[in-house]
DNA sequence: GTCATCTATCGTAAATCGCCGATAGACGAT
DNA sequence: ATCGTCTATCGGCGATTTACGATAGATGAC
């Protein structure tokens, strides 16, 4: 993953509401719209806007279901992500885990 | 990690700029002022603001050395950070890497 | 002291972000 | 066809970010 990519990917990870948006996605697996626009303190628009942030980030899939639509946490992304933040400190001999 | 300095950390992540940084403190463990000057092509100051902004995430630590400034990266906060991408997937049972 | 070098900060302009209300578009129910 | 519900997008506002040149401050060399 290059950087530009990754500065993206950190982006969308950014804010507040979209790590709280990722984890009520984590938890459920699937997850009306209905449900994730009730647990943010925010218009609808605005959580509207930032899940669009997330799916241009390719962290979350959208697939209407009749006049709803569902979303879900697409990994595939963030996990290349994580390997990502861990070669920077692979990188670091001084970085070491112990 | 709060959602908020995690959010906080993803944004100092959030820039190609200070990602090649990253890289580069990563590489050397200790580095001069001027090394990550030369290295980008931005302006001077444009460098030290990036490096001030991850500085203030805990990201990187600097020590004045005589009339220069070394350098290094600070493995504690990334470290934690990691984690708690994490535990994100981890929450999300039909996102296991296999 | 004087000069040169290195880094941090200031001031500023352009771009982007985050928020909202309003509205458009899609679909199901009646 | 009409209505109500759900989601996406638009327009606009204020705040923040990013970039640069200019400059200030600190230190070593002479």
């Amino acid at each position: 993953m290059d950087d530009a990519t990754m500065a993206g990917v950190a982006r969308a990870l950014a804010h507040p509401a979209r790590l709280q948006i990722l984890h009520l996605l984590a938890k459920q697996t699937e997850c009306r719209g209905a449900d994730v626009f009730g647990e943010l303190p925010l218009a609808q628009s605005t959580v509207s806007e930032h899940i669009r942030v997330l799916r241009e980030a390719g962290l979350v899939n959208a697939t209407p279901v009749g006049t709803r639509t569902v979303y879900c946490l697409v990994p595939g992304v963030l996990e290349a992500y994580l390997d990502a933040v861990q070669d920077v400190l692979s990188t670091c001999p001084s970085c070491q885990r112990g």
